[in-house]
Parts: structure tokens; sequence; C-alpha cells
DNA sequence: TTGACATATTCCAGAAATGGAATATGATGC
DNA sequence: GCATCATATTCCATTTCTGGAATATGTCAA
């Protein structure tokens, strides 16, 4: 049959705003960037979490390139991979003029042309 | 306290982080912040998606305060609310340093905390 | 009012994400 | 190799999210 394909079904797991809506994977990430780096054990005492649950998050982080792991010993000590985050920072930066003093001019042409289009919209 | 308290459940659609998951919601803000203000139909005609689906964005988007809308006419007039996104803007940064050139001292300081922690590991 | 236009909401089915329990894999020391 | 420690993965049940279609609400113009 011919119609749209399915649309490959939105955010998938291997993206990094979709890793970080996850609270708990937040606040691994807040936990690791203050401490620089932590093996899984002591993550679970931190967070006070069932440690499966823990490197299931830490996955999640890892596929998405948020985290990077490195064997040391029997524990896995995770950390914080700048790249990705730095992805997140630069998207929203780009709306930085929005919470400056560029606002009013901002505020100003959008409203005129908000005005302009509602007029002259004819179509 | 004896355990932790059950945690509210995880993400729930009232938070920001969790609206820009979605890669449509994402290029909605994106298309207002670059034009400022843009009115439903509009946004419909850019994105080529059904109306109710970008309804249903804007609606998460306005929950999050993300957007907000204005009545123009028989039209809805929506543009950017900078607090929110600067939100994700302020817990970002909080991650400079990783990508930053205090990049190599962090990663020491990190190494060495890892050794050490993992030796001294009786607990 | 009535009708056309613009946007929002509801209902539904399917996909995906999460937590929990159990289990598997990997590394180390003896 | 064997027992143990550390972490990862799988399976399952439940909740949440998204898209689509149909429908409702709201606004203007005549």
């Amino acid at each position: 049959m011919e119609y749209d394909a399915p649309m490959p079904r939105a955010p998938a797991i291997d993206d990094v705003f979709s890793a970080i809506a996850d609270p708990r994977r937040r606040q691994i990430l807040e936990i690791l960037g203050v401490s620089g780096a932590m093996a899984v054990g002591e993550l679970v005492e931190k967070l006070r979490l069932p440690q499966p649950a823990v490197s299931k998050h830490l996955a999640v982080l890892r596929r998405v390139g948020a985290v990077v792991a490195t064997q040391r010993g029997r524990s896995r000590v995770y950390r914080i991979d700048a790249a990705e985050l730095k992805t997140v920072y630069d998207w929203t930066k780009t709306f930085e003029a929005y919470w400056t003093n560029q606002l009013d001019s901002i505020r100003e042409k959008a409203e005129s042309r908000a005005k302009r289009d509602a007029s002259q919209r004819k179509k």
C-alpha cells in the first residue's frame, strides 16, 4: 500500500536530549560532574538506588555518549564525556538572546512580524 | 530516614527537559527562535505536520513554560519564553569546564580520585 | 445568528521507557 | 579452576508518550 511510512517513531534512546530527560540520569551526570569520575558502586550508594537501575541508566548515558567508562580493577569508573553535553549547551545557547537585554528588540521584531503576517495572510 | 521516598515517578510532562526531548518540539522552538513569533498555522505549514499534532506539541511546550501564546485575531501567535530554556542552558553550563582547557586538570583529579577510592574500598 | 476559519481537545491503539527481580557476564585472588 | 566481588543484561508488568482521526471550542465577518 502507499501511505506515508510509519515515520521513524520519534526520539529513540540514542539522543542526548532524551537521555537527560530523565531526572535520575541528570542526577548521575551532576554527581559525575562534581566528582570528576566515580565507580558504579559509589553511585549506587549516593543515589540509593538498586544497582541494576543505576547500571541501566549508565548504559543509556554511555550509548548517547554522555559518559565513558574505564575498567579499573573489578570496578568500572564512569566519567563525563563533554562532547555530547556541549551539544545540548550549544543548542540552548542559540536562544541566549531571549534572556538578555536583546530581548526587547527581538520582541519588537516578533510583534511586528506577527502583525504583518496575520494581516497579509491570503494564501 | 530509613529508605528513600518512592521518588515522584520520573519525568512527567511538566519538565522542560522532557519537553525538549522530542525532536519536533525542538524544531518548533528553533523556528520560533529564529522567527521571533509565529501563528500555529504558519508552523503547520513549515513543519508539514497535521495541525492537531502541532497544537499538541505546542500545548506541551506551553505547559512547561517554554513558549507563550497571545491571541491575535483568529489566530494564536506563539513565541519563546526565555526563562525555562535558560534553565536548561544553566544546567548544561555547569559542565562547561569539561569542554574547555580546564579539562586536563579535571581529568587528573578524577583519575587520582578514582585510583584512591578503588584501592581503599573496604567499607 | 450563521457560516467559515483557526486552533484545541478527546479518544484510541501502538511503541517505548522505567522499575524490579532474577540472572548472566566479567574480573580478581586463591 | 573456583569462589567472590562488581557490574551488566534480560524478562516482565506498568505507565507514559505519540500519532491519527474525529470532534469540540473559539473568533470573526456578514
